[in-house]
DNA sequence: CGAGCCGTTGATATCACTCAAACTACGTGG
DNA sequence: CCACGTAGTTTGAGTGATATCAACGGCTCG
């Protein structure tokens, strides 16, 4: 698969001539990480940011004592780090691939000039940003004011709706990383599911999914969003 | 004050040159507002975002029993709503008033292409969103790994910097706004600070501020940033 | 001067974090 | 093909921070 095909599908460039994605995939650099490869760390100065052209990364803030709080476990096609791009200069968060990944590096240098010569991807990263903090706004939300098994509940709803609102699905992160998306611990998460499959909403058989009793679920996200 | 020399300061707006803020002042909508008056809802339909002139305004969702999860209190100078411009078209959360207020309202129509057009402004509104999401993150972070005591540390902290580093300092805000910001319910909050006051790290005098132990305030809060 | 808003304090219940340990699934190498 | 190690997951028990309920005191504003 090469760069310019990859971005030629991406939200984030719609709307660009041809000839402004072959200008744009001549200065990305494409490269392969192993899984559990650190990919930058909070506060270090960034030159640029990146794509997802495979793989999934993490993007954390990490405690003194090595807790986290997980931001987002991006997939493929998503792009992460223009924040530091735009303000601030330095990247916000740390990031790390959890599965063997490709990942295509935006330069700095000339994006900026890019993003200001052209209206429809200045727009497109307005957009992206925006939808951005409607998640995080979201998030803070769930942690706020629902508990543990209304967040997952939602979570279940919305991972559903992703994948065309079948009833059964399977997860696309371990149960772990899930658990710290949620803002929870591993075992909190654990025994949430399982009551859940004992009260009959869902049956979980690994990381397969089956919705039992949609209404209930949805019930009990009762008024969550997307994560 | 007029509406062209309110705008003329702000960050969102440096760059435009005389006559483009006298066109943006031309279209924009100068209204007063009561101590909570509701602006607009989460889920409606945004014709514009907003500027605040003077005042102060709580973004926040709810709970249906009523409870609040705040995401931002923004003050004088601040823009709010531009999410809802750039995607989605329906506002994020619920805004109010908390104090008596003048609001600028910039109409969506024309805003767009003004941006699209003008790469300062498109520039400036990249960097605007890109902070807000730092501080989403840093809010993340605090609701996920740290307590209230911490929280409330981290807050005074950067309360304090922005007052240029004051050990004395004003709340500009009620203790019970202050609360629902830091994701707490009023009385941890009240007994936080009492705690705090005990061990000889500040000073509380109704809203008023004295950082007595600047250097365990700062352990405490440990690499929390700004909320 | 009364009413509401705000803040504090006390008592209680509970959710979820933490620590500890066993169990499973899986891939690798012998 | 099986043994082993590792990563992931589950279960149990104990503890602690905080939400919640309730009542009270002070302040402000009309």
């Amino acid at each position: 698969m090469f760069v310019q095909n990859i971005i030629a599908n991406l939200p984030l460039f719609n709307g660009l001539t041809q000839s402004q994605l072959e200008a744009l995939a001549s200065i990305i650099v494409d490269k392969p990480y192993e899984k559990g490869e650190m990919i930058f760390f909070e506060g270090t100065a960034a030159k640029g940011f990146y794509v997802i052209a495979q793989g999934r990364v993490k993007i954390y803030k990490s405690a003194p004592d090595g807790r986290e709080a997980i931001l987002h476990v991006f997939g493929p096609g998503e792009p992460f780090g223009e924040v530091a791009v735009f303000q601030g200069g330095t990247y916000p968060a740390h990031a790390v691939t959890v599965e063997k990944s490709r990942l295509l590096f935006l330069p700095r240098e000339g994006l900026v000039s890019r993003i200001s010569s052209d209206p429809a991807l200045s727009l497109n990263m307005l957009a992206a940003l925006s939808s951005r903090l409607r998640q995080f706004a979201n998030k803070i939300e769930a942690l706020t004011l629902k508990e543990t098994p209304q967040r997952l509940a939602a979570y279940l709803v919305t991972a559903s709706e992703l994948k065309d609102g079948a009833d059964t699905f399977t997860l696309d992160i371990a149960k772990g990383l899930l658990a710290g998306m949620l803002g929870t611990a591993r075992e909190t998460l654990s025994r949430a599911l399982t009551k859940m499959a004992e009260e009959g909403m869902v049956r979980v058989e690994g990381r397969q999914i089956t919705i039992l009793d949609r209404d209930a679920l949805e019930a009990l996200a009762s008024g969550l969003e997307s994560l």
